[in-house]
DNA sequence: ATACCTGGTCTAAAAGATAGACCTACCTAG
DNA sequence: CTAGGTAGGTCTATCTTTTAGACCAGGTAT
């Protein structure tokens, strides 16, 4: 199940084009944020908390257009407008899955290798 | 299966801590660039091709104080400088094959919904 | 002597992120 | 009528991060 990664990085690499978008602070968190259910704009700004408005808004605008969360909005007064995540984004929660299983295993070691160097 | 991910913001989440270290720009990108072998300095530079010499040494850096990368100085003439993953290193590259997997099956799929907004 | 090799570091300038004020649009309390 | 609240943002001024590119050691090849 073979650990043989091989990615040719000097082609217009379809991994480096996917790492660039969800690779970034923000993306993956909004993605995991969204997973259990919809959700308002300003829920998953008091849930993520440390993430402004400009870059929940700019995150979510760029994850819509990629086309893995859907942006709707109810012409109510106040304004709602909720976010869900599209069969495409659903679909990557599964890999995402893995490496949060991953980070809760080992989280452990990293910290104590991070004590090891600053020891 | 399920994928059911939960994961509380509110704590000091270790999911969070991971996922800040490798999911910046580029640590993914060095990681997967390890992979195949252990490699030098300006390989991964010319492999890689848009890092900057800076973010590389700084990524090296950090990938290797959280206990994924092993760095190892040759004192010879000129220096030689060698990276190679760890077994932790090696561990997280299981999930990160789920997501560069994951990323081959759909990257079509994200071109179209591209295409679909800026059309 | 001169240019070149590696694996970096340093600095100045460009790019990106943040906080916080502000906006629309309507509703309610006084 | 005025003041204040709510939701979902945008705008701007500031701060941080990233970049490009010069520079360094200390040897080797020309």
């Amino acid at each position: 199940m073979s650990g043989a990664i091989h990615v040719d990085f000097s082609q217009p690499c379809p991994i480096r084009d996917v790492l660039d978008r969800i690779g970034d602070q923000w993306s993956l968190l909004v993605l995991v944020s969204l997973a259990p259910r919809t959700k308002r704009f300003n829920e998953l700004l008091r849930e993520i908390g440390d993430i402004s408005k400009q870059m929940l808004a700019r995150t979510l605008r760029r994850l819509e257009q990629d086309g893995f969360v859907e942006r709707t909005v109810y012409p109510e007064v106040p304004p709602r407008v909720e976010y869900t995540l599209t069969e495409l984004g659903r679909s990557l929660l599964e890999p995402i899955g893995g490496l949060v299983r991953w980070a809760d295993t080992h989280h452990l070691a990293i910290a104590e290798a991070r004590k090891r160097h600053s020891g």
